[in-house]
DNA sequence: CAGCGGTTCATTTTT
DNA sequence: TGAACCGCTG
């Protein structure tokens, strides 16, 4: 008997056509994955195929890790042995193991964005640019354009022709390039880019490669870019054993380079490939369905398609109208806590959407005050704090001492009195000899007009790298990454500074220490190398851990590939969902506003049981209240799927039809909200179902709990700033962090693990 | 050299 | 609204 009976035919052809090339059209929700970890079990368990011979390229490294847990449960352990991962971890971990004949140094740095600019600002201060008028971001996406259309500077000085604008960018993009090569570090692009050049010229590896990876599968196929597509085809050139899995209807990266045609032209490409078709979606109810499919058939470039399900109706999708986005927070939290409290959700099932990382900061707000656990997904960025940033750049330093930009991070970084003109005189003295900054510190009495008292600090900088450099052999990656906290003087920076924001980025740094223990524990090959590399390419969802036991917030494009029983889409809005950008270009381009019809598309199809969709009349946006209008996508639902209500006073529970009227109008009215006896709760449950009486300055209730010392509200005595009343806070158990308004008004964030706090 | 206060500018989306 | 950048002062 075999594994893929558990599948439907159409889900078990897809599993069992392992010869030649597949395209896999699945729609949201039609057992992709189920599909994926299957056929993998298959090709292992029945055919015999060797792990080892798999590549499975997948959108997040999570997901990734995740296939091979499945994939594990069904052929045992040697799913270890599957590559798996994102095409960017998989070019970078390419990248150095063939570093040798590729000729390159294998310490090589990964740049993120910011990197990016600093390299770009470096760049443009060498050629005299002012960045006032030509900014570093704008060049670094045309750049980005460029490398992800395969083009290399000179070609792209081709294509730019007359244009002294463009010539300027092209020469930017040289001495962009040849920065990076200097430093020995490669941006995102780059990775990808790279490996295909170099495949290119180096028949004999990518021929090992071939012959190893008989077994391509490619996840999230739609949005794959130029230089992932020539990476699939190298690789699958001599075996056409290419297996890529897609949704023409739910790519939502065109912005980033990926290019629809590698899903639409997969068939001329590959002309004896099959294809199936996975239509039945095992997810959402029949109106969330019937919702998307009608919102997606106003997009004109599709393959189509029409997603089908056995499961019935469901409840109606429910639009919300706010009059702010205040409002809409909160009706969206208090919605939430019914929902958990009475109707048996765990904070886990739900999840909040936005278009855009902004509109996290008025849903979070509300989510403190409930008390209720929430995670918000990749706007405040582990990796990108300056604290946690900084102790990577000394450790990127040890890695890749050739890196001048990661240096100048933290040359002065506890404040060691160099400043910028001693620093200037250094780069001057090094671009002469040909140096990197850090071989240069080896020279300091050769650099002209530099004073004693840089050289002395110069000098600590350098013994104090050197010292690290010496040590590192003896150490594991959690001591190194202590021995730098301690020998930098960063943690009595922070000791001195004597402040709770100065505690919570020292908490943060003990959790990237503690992270690295982990690490070293679980990887097989726990490199200070690796490790970096982890960090650099790992996604917003590699991140959070435990999405599975809170209310998630994210962006849209972080929710592709989830789903959630109850979804929350907010901010439904022309101008912010599609964004002002799709609309304009909508004036030359009707097709602009697809990609964001697209990504609603997503959006409604995370959703299992429960859909609402909310806007807000009036919103704050770049400090100003604006007028706003609902979502043309809107009127794209069918009226019959959707009961519409409005929030317009928070303390008049019912909704009030009135007033204003909606696009097109073919809304229904939902009745009021009947009043409704409360079950028992069960489980855990948030307090404040009924709001006490409105309290406070402003007319909003203010929820206390006096049961509960950290209570929002509750009054506390720290042992540094004295007594002060909680406004917020955020985290549970020894993560839990408050916002504490102290006396001359000036609010705090203090972690209550590390602050002693007692009640006042 | 560091710290302060003023100004300006920005929001897509992410590896 | 706020982060990020600039220029001035001590």
């Amino acid at each position: 008997m075999s594994i893929l009976e558990a599948l439907n035919p159409a889900q078990c052809e897809a599993a069992e056509i392992v010869d030649g090339p597949l395209l896999i059209l699945a729609g949201a929700g039609s057992g992709k994955t189920r599909v994926l970890t299957y056929r993998i079990a298959y090709l292992i368990n029945e055919l015999g195929v060797n792990p080892w011979n798999i590549l499975a390229v997948t959108f997040t490294n999570k997901a990734a890790g995740e296939m091979r847990e499945r994939v594990e449960k069904l052929v045992g352990g040697m799913a270890g042995q599957i590559w798996g991962g994102t095409f960017h971890s998989i070019c970078a971990r390419l990248l150095r193991f063939e570093a040798e004949p590729f000729g390159l140094d294998s310490n090589f740095t990964i740049y993120d964005e910011d990197d990016r600019r600093a390299a770009m600002r470096r760049v443009m201060e060498a050629h005299d640019i002012d960045d006032q008028d030509l900014k570093p971001r704008a060049v670094i996406a045309q750049i980005s354009r460029a490398k992800n259309s395969m083009l290399d500077p000179h070609q792209f000085a081709l294509e730019a022709g007359e244009s002294p604008h463009q010539q300027q960018i092209a020469e930017l993009f040289t001495s962009y390039e040849a920065e990076l090569r200097r430093n020995n570090a490669f941006d995102f692009d780059d990775l990808l880019v790279e490996v295909v050049r170099q495949f290119d010229n180096h028949p004999e590896v990518l021929a090992k490669y071939q012959e190893r990876f008989r077994f391509l599968l490619v996840d999230e196929y739609q949005d794959t870019n130029r230089p992932q597509y020539l990476f699939c085809r190298q690789l699958a050139a001599a075996h056409r054993n290419i297996c890529v899995v897609g949704d023409d209807d739910q790519s939502i990266y065109q912005f980033r380079g990926a290019d629809i045609r590698n899903i639409l032209d997969f068939e001329r490409d590959y002309p004896e490939a099959k294809v199936v078709r996975l239509e039945q979606n095992y997810r959402s109810t029949g109106r969330i369905l019937a919702a998307a499919n009608a919102v997606i058939q106003n997009n004109q470039r599709r393959k189509g398609k029409e997603l089908w399900t056995q499961a019935g109706d469901g409840e109606l999708i429910e639009l919300v109208e706010c009059d702010t986005d205040r409002r809409e927070a909160r009706y969206i939290v208090d919605k939430l806590r019914r929902f958990i409290n009475y109707e048996g959700y765990s904070p886990g099932d739900t999840a909040i959407l936005y278009r855009t990382n902004a509109q996290s900061r008025a849903l979070e707000e509300e989510l403190q005050r409930s008390g209720m656990p929430y995670i918000i997904v990749g706007s405040i960025r582990f990796y990108e704090r300056k604290e946690i940033k900084d102790i990577l750049a000394y450790l990127r330093l040890l890695a890749n001492p050739a890196d001048d930009i990661n240096l100048l991070r933290i040359i002065n970084v506890p404040r060691r009195g160099i400043g910028a003109t001693s620093l200037e005189r250094l780069q001057v003295f090094a671009r002469e000899q040909s140096l990197g900054l850090y071989a240069a510190l080896d020279h300091l009495d050769q650099v002209p007009r530099l004073g004693g008292r840089a050289v002395k600090s110069l000098t600590e900088f350098r013994d104090l790298a050197h010292g690290l450099v010496a040590d590192r052999g003896g150490m594991d990656l959690p001591e190194l990454g202590q021995a730098i906290f301690e020998r930098s003087g960063y943690r009595q920076m922070l000791l001195d500074e004597n402040s709770p924001e100065a505690e919570v980025r020292a908490e943060n740094v003990d959790q990237l220490i503690a992270f690295m223990t982990e690490f070293s524990q679980t990887r097989e090959e726990p490199t200070l190398e690796s490790f970096l590399e982890e960090i650099a390419l790992m996604s917003p969802l590699d991140e959070s851990p435990d999405t599975s036991k809170m209310i998630t917030l994210m962006t849209l494009h972080s929710a592709k590939g989830l789903e959630f029983p109850l979804v929350f889409l907010s901010g439904m809005e022309e101008h912010l969902f599609p964004t002002s950008r799709a609309i304009e270009e909508s004036q030359t381009n009707p097709q602009a506003i697809e990609e964001e019809r697209r990504l609603c598309y997503v959006g409604i199809t995370r959703a299992r049981e429960r859909l609402f969709m909310t806007y807000a009349c009036r919103r704050y946006t770049f400090g100003k209240m604006i007028e706003t209008s609902p979502s043309r996508f809107l009127d794209e639902l069918p009226s019959e799927l959707v009961a519409l209500r409005r929030e317009v006073d928070f303390s008049a529970r019912a909704p009030r039809p009135g007033a204003a009227r909606h696009g097109s109008g073919n809304q229904i009215f939902a009745a009021p909200e009947k009043p409704k006896r409360k079950p028992e709760p069960k489980g855990v449950h948030y307090e404040w179902d009924e709001p006490p009486a409105s309290q406070g300055a402003d007319d909003l209730p203010t929820y206390i709990d006096a049961s509960d010392p950290f209570a929002v509200g509750q009054w506390v005595k720290h042992p540094s700033w004295g007594r002060g009343e909680i406004v917020a806070r955020e985290g549970q158990g020894e993560k839990m962090k408050l916002s504490i308004r102290f006396k001359g008004s000036q609010v705090k964030k203090v972690a209550v693990a590390y602050a002693r706090l007692e009640p006042a």
